[in-house]
DNA sequence: GCCCATACTTAGAACAGCGAAG
DNA sequence: CTTCGCTGTTCTAAGTATGGGC
């Protein structure tokens, strides 16, 4: 009954290509341009995401395994054999000793209340002090084990294999596609990011009976484990997961969906740069009217024009109201306070400068000092006036005023899509910029540098930072010595050419204006090499606290870079991975050389 | 307008695995 | 063959956005 393709990049494709030819027949009206299109396969409206829908359901973690008995647990310096419930919960903190985590105040305080939740009365009335307890025995053994295990992955990859083989795969509509995450979240402790108020509290294991299933009536459902139910099989084809359960930590639902290969999710991605591009042609006329909103009599109006303009100018993220107490203390831009900005009247030889200091996203830290408008400047003056430094910047604006307000502006523009639009357009103009320097054509690193830098522009843009890897230092000095040793071997060989030229001039036979062409061909090798080794370095220090890989995946049009490929013929696999090429299949099968953002 | 539930995207860290260097 | 360092992959937390009920 259901035909499966298992070819997925030409079935997408030919769907993009599809709606590519809808697109251009009814010119964008709003989103809906899936058009059904003499395929029996249509998009479809009033959101319905697919029709027909089968697969096996979740693999569960495996269950848990008690600690043979050589392993002790110590309390107070004693052997303490601990009961099951209690001694799983303990092996979840042995586990992350090495942690940073596991020394501070909050996560040792949540992880004891909810362990003692899980100890037989007994334990709990000699269990009192996590001070006193010794987990070392446990660490040890599960370093051990995770040891053993490089040691026989053989068997345990094959075991990988044959789950992702029959657990991994779905059939939606005609498709066969990959699923993103089928496996279950194993129990353990909860790791916030930054200063997390729950941080160490105990995420509890996913049984069946907690698990809702969604697939389509006419499909084979998925069996739970024997002796066990599934919460809820559901048929809901107006949305696209496959199984959702309720998380214990903060009660929100947790999903599986589909792989970013799969039709569904590529199709969304290709809308949202489209709307992207709707955003840069009105973006214009979007401006002019937020700077005339900051003279507006409402102070409403003018919260909104300055909030709007630093999400345009700054890529702000919108920043949605939090539950306090509930989740770390991070904010952006219509959450902002006033704590988190400075202002200076003048600062650096600059006029009306604004420092931000804030936490956003992640606990990722955002500073910047930028000088703005000085009608920004005195409407910023304005909100901070009277208030405390915990008082909200905007008190008269929210995420979902701004975004009411932005829908007028453009059909179905929010928030997210100028991040979307800045950091895209942001990469297409460092593209033209620095890749035109470059005049040598065959110049392949060179331009890949080019290319790392746009990258990394945007990345600056949207603050995506990382940790310095911990080898950085390391890494580069070795670079370097690298870099010496080649620069010594490119003066030998400089010198031997020189010599051999001097004997071809002497000599002037064949043999030793052969040996020239050869020495010649030598240098200019070692040259590349080593321009290839300089270029690394120089990329190496410029990415030192930057990750570019989040605005690669989720920001940047991919059809501009595969464009930028096909103008200066590079290969694709120099910018893209095996996992983006198939994430951006649909891009890479769309886009020509002298494709526009 | 506000609150809550829901669904989906975006995010950095941890982990696994692979190729080059020793 | 082993170790090292990097890249790609996996994991799951933390955002954005919307819509329904009051």
């Amino acid at each position: 009954m259901v035909q499966i393709t298992n070819v997925l990049v030409p079935a997408l494709c030919t769907a993009v290509l599809v709606a590519c030819v809808g697109m251009l027949v009814y010119i964008l009206p709003s989103l809906c341009f899936f058009i059904p299109f003499r395929w029996e396969e249509e998009r479809y409206t009033d959101g319905v995401k697919w029709k027909f829908l089968e697969h096996k359901g979740p693999v569960f973690a495996p269950p848990y395994e008690p600690l043979p008995s050589n392993v002790k647990f110590y309390y107070d310096g004693k052997h303490m054999k601990l009961s099951p419930g209690a001694e799983e919960v303990a092996t979840f903190f042995a586990k992350m000793l090495d942690h940073e985590y596991t020394t501070k105040d909050v996560f040792r305080k949540n992880f004891f209340k909810d362990w003692r939740k899980e100890m037989t009365s007994e334990e709990k009335s000699k269990l009192t002090d996590l001070n006193k307890c010794d987990f070392s025995e446990m660490s040890e053994y599960f370093k051990a084990q995770s040891e053993a295990r490089k040691a026989m992955t053989k068997e345990e990859k094959l075991e990988n294999e044959r789950l992702l083989q029959e657990y991994g795969f779905c059939i939606m509509d005609n498709h066969k596609e990959r699923i993103a995450n089928f496996r279950i979240e194993p129990p353990g402790l909860f790791r916030g990011r930054g200063d997390h108020p729950k941080m160490g509290m105990l995420k509890r294991r996913i049984r069946p009976e907690d698990i809702i299933i969604n697939c389509s009536k006419d499909s084979k459902y998925p069996k739970p484990p024997p002796g066990t139910k599934w919460k809820e099989v559901r048929h809901d084809n107006k949305v696209t997961w496959l199984v959702s359960w309720t998380e214990n930590i903060q009660g929100s639902i947790k999903y599986i969906m589909l792989n970013p290969s799969s039709r569904i999710k590529g199709e969304k991605d290709w809308q949202k740069y489209e709307m992207a591009r709707r955003l840069k042609k009105c973006v214009d006329r979007i401006r002019a009217q937020y700077r005339e909103d900051w003279k507006s009599k409402e102070m409403r109006i003018r919260q909104r024009a300055v909030a709007l303009y630093f999400i345009d100018k700054l890529a702000l993220r919108a920043g949605n109201e939090k539950e306090e107490g509930e989740t770390a203390d991070t904010v952006g831009c219509c959450s902002l306070r006033v704590e988190h900005l400075t202002l200076h009247q003048e600062m650096d030889g600059q006029e009306y400068v604004v420092e931000f200091d804030f936490l956003g996203k992640d606990s990722i830290r955002y500073y910047n000092k930028v000088p703005v408008e000085k009608r920004v400047f005195k409407n910023l003056q304005l909100f901070m006036e009277d208030k405390e430094p915990e008082d909200d910047l905007f008190d008269r604006l929210n995420t979902s005023i701004l975004n009411k307000h932005l829908q007028e502006l453009m059909d179905g523009l929010t928030a997210k899509v100028f991040r979307t639009y800045n950091a895209s357009i942001t990469l297409q103009q460092q593209l033209n910029e620095l890749t035109s320097f470059i005049c040598t054509v065959y110049n392949v690193p060179a331009k890949i540098l080019s290319y790392n830098r746009a990258n990394r522009a945007v990345a600056i843009l949207c603050n995506h930072q990382r940790a310095p890897p911990k080898t950085f230092e390391k890494s580069m000095q070795n670079l370097q010595t690298k870099i010496d040793a080649k620069k010594e071997q490119l003066a030998d060989a400089k010198r031997e050419l020189k010599s051999a030229k001097a004997d071809a001039k002497v000599r002037r036979d064949e043999k030793s204006k052969k040996a020239v062409e050869s020495k010649k061909k030598a240098v200019q090798r070692i040259e590349e090499q080593l321009m290839k080794l300089e270029v690394q370095a120089t990329d190496r220090e410029e990415n030192k606290q930057i990750a570019l890989g989040t605005s690669k995946l989720n920001y940047l049009d991919p059809r501009i870079s595969v464009a930028w490929c096909k103008k200066f013929g590079i290969p694709i696999e120099k910018i893209y991975n095996k996992t983006q090429r198939e994430k951006f299949a649909w891009a890479i099968d769309m886009a020509e050389k002298d494709y526009e953002f």
